[in-house]
DNA sequence: ACAAAAGTGTTAATCTTACACCCATGG
DNA sequence: CCATGGGTGTAAGATTAACACTTTTGT
């Protein structure tokens, strides 16, 4: 009852989710410089400072160790075993971030590759602390979600070629998907602007019209009831 | 990045919630003794132990200051801003629980009445600190994940009549459910086992046949790819 | 005998799924 | 002209939603 004796020091933790049409969804990940686990890759994060709100402690963890600004975040899950850190007791309010197509090539390209890297989800290394749990709840997260909310957009461009989309979906579902029930069902929601534009087609292929994701329109029907579901 | 000088305490809270066909569903609250918000109602909760899981923590303080035992209890989400209390900078992982229609009523009739009580969650009182913010929160996920994981029957006794299991959906969904379908939809999920036993009418009315969840084949069938959705 | 609650089937409408051919472009 | 990827409609099957009368009990 008394806190006085307490002394669990608050971290926080980010699953930074990527996507690109060639390499699949992707975490960022960073290297340990320091025991314990040197050189084993973590997810990015640290401890909350006096007075810091938990999501700006996020933000500003993500921005020092890794330069990169997210698109959208959400809490994810609080890990608390004692043990979890052999040090001492730490608990980490963990995060789950969505990063814009361009971002992530953009790192991918920056000279800080040495020590913060994109993986593949089906090709993650080994993991410092219990941080392949808090990935494995991120990524069941991250499934389930994408069925019910439309957060897909947010790993995509702001204008994207529906054929990403329903390659988006594919990944993350792991399943097949009939082109036209899905471009059906989608455009059938009506959160989805055609624009002017068309995809350059890299090599061979008929150009895509471009598409954008509105999102007052999709606040707005949201509030009406309406349901998005895949 | 350094430690040392974070001083942030680190707190459990649980709602709590019951039901019985009269009241309807409700949380229980205690009444606090000492400042801040002296005499204010908030949701029981306390420090974590050193050495102590997350989980521990809530059941020991449930115990302590309802005594209670929760038959169901799942993370909700972690509440952290700075000045949510207004003594210290506390950080809390917060809990929501379930417990069985024969508990409610017990702690009802119990002599601690005076400092831990249930309220129907449409009546409720001044809450202290944030606690109106997490029973919000708390409410909004029963209301959610009721429609597709079977935790209404957390809520019921062992063995229950159909229409108390109807009349729990109604009351969380805010809707009417036509009595037809939904019996028809619920035993096709194939997760409710019919037993002999009747109900001994209340006043007036036919007896009905008591049923019973089957938590086994629930699994069994949950891993065979079924999904729960009413 | 009547009031109250439980039990039970059918039909129309909607939504979901499966499926295949033509079109625009680059090489 | 051919290879590649984009674009589009229809029909059968499954699911959901709407709807009312009969049965059993207590009073």
């Amino acid at each position: 009852m008394t806190s006085s004796e307490q002394h669990i020091k608050v971290a926080v933790d980010a699953v930074v989710f990527g996507y690109s049409k060639h390499e699949g969804v992707s975490v960022l990940l960073i290297q340990r410089k320091y025991p314990p686990f040197q050189n084993s890759w973590a997810i990015p994060g640290g401890f909350v400072l006096e007075g810091e709100s938990l999501e700006a402690a996020v933000r500003r963890e993500l921005q020092e160790e890794t330069g990169i600004e997210v698109n959208y975040l959400e809490q994810l899950y609080t890990f608390g075993d004692p043990g979890r850190d052999p040090r001492q007791r730490i608990i980490s309010i963990a995060y789950f971030a969505l990063v814009q197509s361009a971002q992530f090539q953009q790192l991918k390209a920056s000279t800080d590759a040495e020590h913060a890297q994109w993986f593949g989800i089906k090709q993650l290394p080994e993991l410092a602390f219990d941080h392949l749990d808090i990935l494995k709840v991120a990524i069941e997260r991250i499934r389930a979600k994408i069925r019910y909310q439309p957060i897909g957009f947010e790993l995509l461009d702001k204008v994207f070629p529906f054929a990403d989309l329903e390659h988006l979906y594919m990944t993350l579902l792991d399943r097949d998907i009939d082109r036209r029930n899905f471009s059906r069902k989608m455009l059938a929601l009506g959160i989805l602007d055609e624009t002017n534009e068309y995809a350059k087609p890299e090599g061979k292929g008929r150009p895509s019209k471009m598409y954008r994701f509105n999102e007052q329109r999709y606040q707005q029907l949201e509030k009406e009831g309406m349901n998005f579901e895949v």
